[in-house]
DNA sequence: CCGTATTTGTCCGTATGTATG
DNA sequence: ACATACATACGGACAAATACG
C-alpha cells in the first residue's frame, strides 16, 4: 500500500481478485476477445508482461488456463497464439452450442416458474419490437440475455460453464453483427417456439426447437458470411475478410 | 541422450511429450484418477515437484490447466485441492454427459456407415454375452467403446473433448463396479435401442434412446448408492461413506 | 492473541530451443 | 549452411499470506 509498491503500472483495479494470476488472465481473455490481439497472432510473454508491469510467472500461468479453455493454442517451444478457427472449427461450435442449448431447454421444462415464463416472454415481445424495426443493436443485447436466463434456470453449473466457454471460442470468429435482411424476425418467431414448449412443459418439443434454433442460425450466419466473403473477394478488398465486425 | 543430461533424475519416461509441464500434468491427473491422491485433499506444489525431481513453476502451471479441467480446486493463497463431487454434482455431470451423449446420437446418424454399424453390433453382441454372464469385469471397457467409438463417428472435436473431459471429472467420484444385478443386462438393452435407432437413422430417437441411457445410468447408480450408503450407515460405519471405492 | 513454521505467490537469472539474416 | 537474436522453459530465491502451536 505505501507509495513505492505503487512504482509498478496499476494498469488493473482490484477487481476483488487477490491472484495477479487471476487478474492477468482477465486482462488477457479481454485483449483477446476485443480483438486487440489478433487472431492466429502470438502472444509475447515478455510484452504481456511488461505491459501489464508483472513477471512473466502469472502470465504464463494465466496463459495455461486460456490454452485449456481453448482460447489459446500452445506450441511447445514455440508460445502460445490466439486461437484461429476456420469453418469447421465454427460448424462445431454451432453444432455443440446447439446441443447444449437444447439440452439447457428440456431440463427448464421441468422447473420453470411462471414469473419466469412472463420474463422470457417479456424479452421474446423486446425483441418483437427490435426485429420489426430491424434494430440489431437493441435486438442482440435481449436475445443473449433470453438464453442466458434459460441456461441459468437449468441450475447445472456445468452446462452453464461449458456454454459460456463455448460462446466466448466463438467471439474469436469475430461476426458479430452480421445478419441478413429477415434474420431477426426468423430468430424471433424460433423464440415463440421455445417459449410455447416450455409453456407446455413439454422437454422434447423444447429440445428439438432451441436445437434447431441454433441450427438455422448457423446457417444464416453461414449464408450472410458466405455471402460477404464472395462480396469482398468480388470488390479486391479482401483483407477486410478478417476483422469484419 | 547423452549421460552427462542425465544427471537431472529422469523420474518419468519421455512420453514423447517434450513440454516437462506436460508430463507433470498427466502425472498429477494420474495421481488424482487413481485415487492416491484423495478426493478433497490438498496437493503440495513442493511435494509434487520434489515427487517428480522437478521445480515449482511447472507443476504451478500443470495445475492451473487441471483446475480449468475440473479436477482441481483452486483457493487463493491457500492451494489447490482434489476436487469433491456430492450428489448434485453427480447429477450434474450426469445429466450434461445425457445431452452430449444424445447429441452424439443424433449426429452420427448421418454419417455413420454400415462397416461402423457393424463395429458397434459386435460390441453390443459382446457386452450381451457378458450380461449374461453377470460379467462386469469384462463388459465395462466394452460400454467405454463402444460410446468412445460412436463419440468419435461425430467427427466434432468439440464434443469428444467435453465428453472426455466429464469422463474423468466423473471418475473423481470412485463408483465403479458399483451396480446392481440386473444392470448390464437393462445397459445393454438401451444399447439395442441406440443401435436400432442409428440403423434407421433416426436422429431423434437417437438422441432420445442415447439420452435416456445415460439417465437410466444415473438411475441405477443411485439405486446401487444410496443402497450402500443406508446400509453403511446402517451398520453404525458412516465413515465410510467418504470412501465408497 | 501472538510468534513461528510452512506454503503459496511472485520475480528474476539462466539454459535450451526456434526463427531469421 | 552457419551464426546471431530472441522467446520460451525451467530453476531457484525472496516476499506475503496462512495455518499451527
Amino acid at each position: 500500500m505505501t507509495d513505492a509498491t505503487a512504482r509498478t503500472i496499476p494498469t488493473v483495479a482490484q477487481m476483488r481478485e487477490n491472484s495477479l494470476s487471476g487478474v492477468v488472465r482477465h486482462e488477457i481473455e479481454t485483449l483477446i476477445l476485443s480483438g486487440e490481439l489478433p487472431a492466429g497472432g502470438r502472444v509475447n510473454e515478455n510484452a504481456i508482461a511488461l505491459r501489464l508491469g508483472v513477471s512473466r510467472g502469472p502470465v504464463r500461468e494465466a496463459c495455461r488456463g486460456l490454452v485449456e479453455q481453448g482460447l489459446l493454442d500452445l506450441i511447445p517451444n514455440r508460445g502460445v497464439f490466439v486461437r484461429r478457427l476456420d469453418r469447421h472449427d465454427v460448424e462445431e461450435v454451432y453444432d455443440l452450442r446447439a446441443g447444449l442449448t437444447g439440452l439447457a431447454g428440456s431440463l427448464v421444462t421441468a422447473r420453470i416458474t411462471s414469473a419466469e415464463m412472463d420474463r422470457l416472454r417479456t424479452l421474446v415481445a423486446a425483441m418483437d419490437v427490435s426485429a420489426a424495426a430491424g434494430d440489431f443493436r437493441s435486438f442482440y443485447p435481449v436475445n443473449l440475455e433470453f438464453h442466458d436466463v434459460i441456461l441459468q434456470l437449468t441450475g447445472n453449473s456445468r452446462l452453464i460453464k461449458s456454454y459460456r466457454a463455448l460462446i466466448k471460442e466463438f467471439q474469436l470468429f469475430r461476426t458479430h453483427g452480421l445478419v441478413q435482411p429477415n434474420a431477426l424476425r426468423e430468430s424471433n418467431e424460433e423464440h415463440h417456439a421455445i417459449l410455447d414448449a416450455l409453456e407446455h412443459r413439454d422437454s422434447v418439443a423444447a429440445y428439438d426447437t432451441s436445437y434447431r434454433h441454433v441450427q438455422h442460425g448457423k446457417q444464416r450466419m453461414f449464408a450472410a458470411f458466405d455471402k460477404l466473403t464472395q462480396a469482398g473477394a468480388a470488390s479486391a478488398d479482401g483483407a477486410h475478410n478478417r476483422t469484419i465486425e
